[in-house]
DNA sequence: CGATTCCCCTGATAGC
DNA sequence: TGCTATCAGGGGAATC
């Protein structure tokens, strides 16, 4: 489950070694994630093209390619990006594979078939699904504690929910925000509207540390997940609620587990109002 | 406006 | 042993 800090670390992995490099030809073994432009013009289009940046905004990474295209890509639930040479073969579940101009392939696997794939020009993301309508980074300036407060206290939805809605704060999915949750002691689904200031000032907080420290351990890797060059993270060893369902918080309470806004939640009723 | 459901898909797991 | 039902989950769309 990508989520901000696991597609932040896949970025940062993929960097050293794709930056410069030139896509020399895309084998495309399942179409269905390839959402624009059709999969011939796909091929053919990005064919040629040198890699020059690799950003990332919310869940998505966008690869600056030459000729003012950018290649726009979510995980997901299961999609991995790995870099490896050529010569390896090819896994189950690999739809995707551009060859380098270096002897290595950028592969794109997805166990579960969710991913997105756009390629679009420079000055035309709107075209690349929700990428467009993202709300601020939560780990960069333009997410302040006064934007959240005024965001919350416009609305009546719950808190679980909240998190989850990408036009609000981009990059947040189940894990982090159920740990962010129980790191601002806030019970999931505590309407948006009746939070208090301190408490917002602690989910504000919340949001950033954990966050923060996924980016630090490297993301979580509970099933699928790995970076760039294929390495697990280590933020799944520090996780306080999320998959602990039935097992006990560091307070002795038994962990409650319940569907809030579509999604499992986890969390702590004693830590948690 | 908000809540819920469906859908895309397949592997893991539980139940029979 | 082998089958089938259920669940997980990002996020957009449709429905209530």
């Amino acid at each position: 489950m990508p989520e901000l800090p696991e597609v932040e670390t896949v970025r940062r992995s993929l960097e050293p070694l794709l930056i410069g490099r030139t896509i020399m030809a895309a084998h495309i073994y399942y179409g269905g994630i390839i959402k624009k432009p059709s999969p011939e013009e796909f091929v053919n289009d990005v064919k040629g093209l040198r890699i020059e940046a690799i950003g990332r905004r919310g869940k998505y990474l966008l690869l600056e390619l030459g000729g003012c295209r950018t290649l726009v890509i979510h995980l997901r639930m299961t999609g991995q990006l790995t870099i490896v040479a050529e010569e390896l073969p090819l896994p189950a579940h690999t739809h995707l594979v551009f060859v380098l101009d270096d002897g290595s392939e950028l592969r794109f696997n997805d166990v579960r078939k969710f991913g997105l794939v756009y390629l679009v020009s420079k000055d035309c993301l709107q075209e690349a699904g929700g990428l467009y309508t993202l709300g601020p980074e939560p780990l960069g300036d333009s997410f302040t504690e006064e934007y959240l407060k005024e965001k919350l206290l416009k609305k009546k939805v719950k808190l679980k929910a909240f998190l989850l809605d990408q036009t609000q704060i981009a990059g947040i999915g189940n894990i982090y925000a159920d740990e962010a949750m129980f790191r601002a002691g806030l019970h999931p689904e505590r309407v948006t509207a009746s939070l208090k200031t301190a408490e917002i000032t602690r989910l504000f907080q919340a949001i950033r540390s954990t966050l923060q420290e996924g980016v630090d351990f490297r993301g979580t890797s509970i099933r699928d997940y790995v970076d760039g060059q294929g390495e697990k993270g280590g933020f799944q060893d520090r996780l306080k609620v999320y998959g602990r369902a039935g097992k006990t918080c560091d307070c002795g309470v038994v962990l409650e587990k319940k569907t809030v806004a579509g999604r499992t939640t986890v969390y702590c009723p004693r830590c948690q109002i």
